[in-house]
DNA sequence: ATAGGGTTAG
């Protein structure tokens, strides 16, 4: 390079990366130019902006190379990148740094100086050092635009402080729909829903961000029928509204809506982005809706929209959840940038489907491969470890989990060692081992133990935690009815009515046992003793004639739970009829012989349904493949991938 | 230069 004969600016025309602005300005320290400080300015602005940038680099230049011509404008653009993520940590100490060099050379901050200050203060929430600026403001009696009155807003909104937000808003002459938008935000963002629809109503023009952002609150909360009926009065629908809506049907447990809704957006021509895509394939999993499934796999691929890791680990879990996981770990394999998420819906997926070695093998792999576990993957582990029970493998990564990567376990963790010691029939160890946790457990962690207070008979510790729990949280259905059939299986009768009246008598909402079959692309729903179906007569028909015929090989239905007295319309619920059976004779009478039935269940099989399937895949040479609310039940050939452990 | 969405793995 001729550096000589280049103009001082120019050296740094041609960079484009971090490394070669800093080689080139080596080069100009070597040879000793007498450069003016004005030509650093094309790379602190690089410095502090650029994503790949160097803000410390930008904020050294600037602080020790100072005296250039339009001086605030790079002092405005060091702490525009310092508001931005590279700042992270720094954020306080190094603006100030900068702002005392501005007062030491008598600069004046202007308007940008304060909206990106706010900027920062926002993203890194910096509560004190934010009402610091704006006593600096007030002080100065510096004329506030209504771009620094908006960030000032925004500034309060993030930290939860809506009365500071609300104090500027109401002060300000110069209201502009970004100011009202930044209200309802933070309200919306604060849960205080009623004041930002009020201002949604007040507010005189309203915008698409708006529209958008009482849809978002409303969705997030839950409220999804409200969120519906703004989304069809919406006067445009923007790609974000799509989003909001169909992830909102995906995380709040309407997966069939958020198919629907993504059906209705194609057919608008609409193009969905990655995470629209995300949330339909997370809807898919939830259903066991292997052909939808396939065909956003199919869309994607003929789209060439890019399979990045959060993507890879969406469809690996699609796979993992519809049962074949040979499938998603090919996905996985052809993943080629795998992240945590990646692994560990690998991991959990290899877990559910009864091949937890794999699991164990594929988590000690990620972690060779440098990328470190989070608090998710271990979930992941243990509940692998749960599934087999391996106790003593349980407890080893239990432990490694903060010894060896410094992750502090949260209930969700101490739940699956409940499970796992509780499962392994070792009850008296799981009631110690809650009682020597250091956080309170919570009715998850009870309701572990109270589970596997059922399943391994104990009825004296069963009563004791399920009344407990009953008490705790009165509105969780299923612990009323463990403890209920608890008390039936140890002939108290008497004691299970009650516990059904206590939870009659508090209105207690019960959600229904379903089970889920796809056929031919429609994803059909059965209830137990479920009338509804429009083949029912055929269905029931189809069920009885399969049980005669595994009666002849020694199938005898099991009432274990069910000899308490029922009211008249519960009787139809019985065992006989689990919504798990109406769905295998459906499957039976709409399938060719010898096809796989995969059924997927909200909640766990009953082994009156388990030792029955057994006996099918036997007598009928029929895989069936049943996901319940833990995991996969692959039968094949009198066997279960469970070994009859669950 | 200010305001909205973001998905995944238990």
């Amino acid at each position: 390079m001729f550096l000589h004969n280049l103009p001082f600016i120019s050296i740094f025309h041609k960079c484009k990366t971090i490394k070669q602005f800093k080689e080139a300005h080596s080069q100009l320290v070597i040879r000793g130019l007498n450069h003016p400080p004005a030509s650093l300015r094309p790379i602190i602005s690089f410095s502090a902006l650029d994503p790949s940038g160097d803000t410390n680099y930008a904020i050294l230049l600037l602080l020790f190379r100072t005296c250039l011509a339009s001086p605030v404008f790079l002092f405005n653009t060091v702490i525009r990148g310092l508001a931005r993520s590279h700042g992270r940590g720094t954020f306080a100490p190094s603006s100030l740094l900068v702002l005392n060099r501005m007062a030491e050379l008598n600069l004046t901050p202007n308007n940008f100086t304060f909206t990106f200050l706010f900027q920062g203060c926002s993203n890194f929430c910096t509560f004190d050092l934010g009402r610091q600026f704006h006593g600096m403001l007030v002080k100065n009696s510096l004329e506030m635009d209504v771009f620094i009155r908006n960030s000032v807003i925004q500034f309060y909104s993030v930290c939860g402080e809506m009365d500071d937000a609300r104090r500027v808003f109401d002060e300000s002459d110069e209201i502009d729909v970004v100011s009202w938008n930044s209200m309802i935000n933070g309200y919306a963002r604060n849960g205080h829903m009623s004041e930002a629809l009020d201002m949604f109503d007040k507010m005189p023009k309203r915008n698409n961000v708006s529209w958008n952002s009482v849809l978002g609150a409303l969705t997030k909360f839950g409220f999804l029928d409200d969120a519906y009926r703004l989304f069809v009065e919406m006067p445009r629908r923007s790609l974000v509204s799509w989003v909001v809506m169909i992830s909102g049907c995906a995380q709040n447990g309407r997966p069939k809506e958020a198919l629907a809704l993504f059906r209705e957006m194609l057919s608008l021509q609409q193009e969905p982005n990655s995470a629209i895509l995300v949330s339909v394939l997370s809807a898919c999993s939830h259903l066991g809706a292997l052909h939808h499934g396939n065909w956003v796999y199919a869309y994607i691929e003929q789209k060439h929209v890019k399979i990045d890791s959060i993507l890879s680990a969406a469809l690996i879990d699609l796979y993992a959840k519809c049962g074949i996981i040979d499938l998603a770990m090919q996905v996985f394999g052809s993943t080629k940038k795998k992240c945590v998420s990646t692994y560990t819906a690998a991991i959990s997926g290899l877990a559910m489907n009864g091949r937890s070695k794999e699991a164990l093998q594929l988590f000690e792999a990620m972690k060779a491969e440098g990328i470190s576990p989070d608090s998710i993957s271990y979930i992941a582990v243990l509940s692998a470890c749960s599934h087999e029970g391996w106790v003593d493998k349980g407890f080893h990564y239990f432990n490694s989990m903060s010894d060896v990567c410094g992750i502090k376990p949260e209930l969700d963790h101490y739940a699956c060692m409940v499970d796992l010691l509780g499962r392994a029939g070792l009850l008296e160890e799981a009631e110690r081992f809650v009682a020597s946790m250091p956080i309170k457990p919570d009715s998850a962690i009870w309701g572990a133990l109270l589970g596997a207070c059922r399943v391994h008979g104990n009825a004296e510790m069963g009563q004791r935690v399920g009344n407990l729990l009953i008490h705790s949280d009165q509105n969780h259905d299923g612990h009323y009815i463990l403890l209920s059939n608890i008390y039936a299986e140890s002939m108290k009768g008497e004691d299970a009515e009650e516990v059904r009246k206590t939870m009659r008598k508090r209105k207690v909402k019960r959600v229904p046992g379903y089970s889920l079959i796809e056929l031919d692309g429609v994803v059909h729903e059965f209830l137990a003793g479920d009338r509804s179906h429009e083949k029912t007569g055929k269905v029931y028909h189809a069920w009885d004639e399969i049980v005669s015929e595994i009666k002849k090989f020694g199938y005898n239905a099991e009432t274990r739970g069910v000899v308490f007295d029922v009211e008249e319309e519960e009787k139809e619920t019985l065992v006989g009829y689990h919504s798990e059976k109406l769905a295998l004779a459906f499957g039976f009478m709409s399938t060719k012989p010898g096809s796989l039935i995969r059924i997927v269940k909200n909640i766990r099989i009953c082994s009156d349904c388990h030792s029955a399937f057994k006996l099918i895949s036997k007598v009928f040479r029929r895989k069936i493949a049943v996901r319940d609310r833990k995991r996969y039940h692959h039968f094949e050939d009198g066997h279960c991938s469970c070994m009859d452990y669950w």
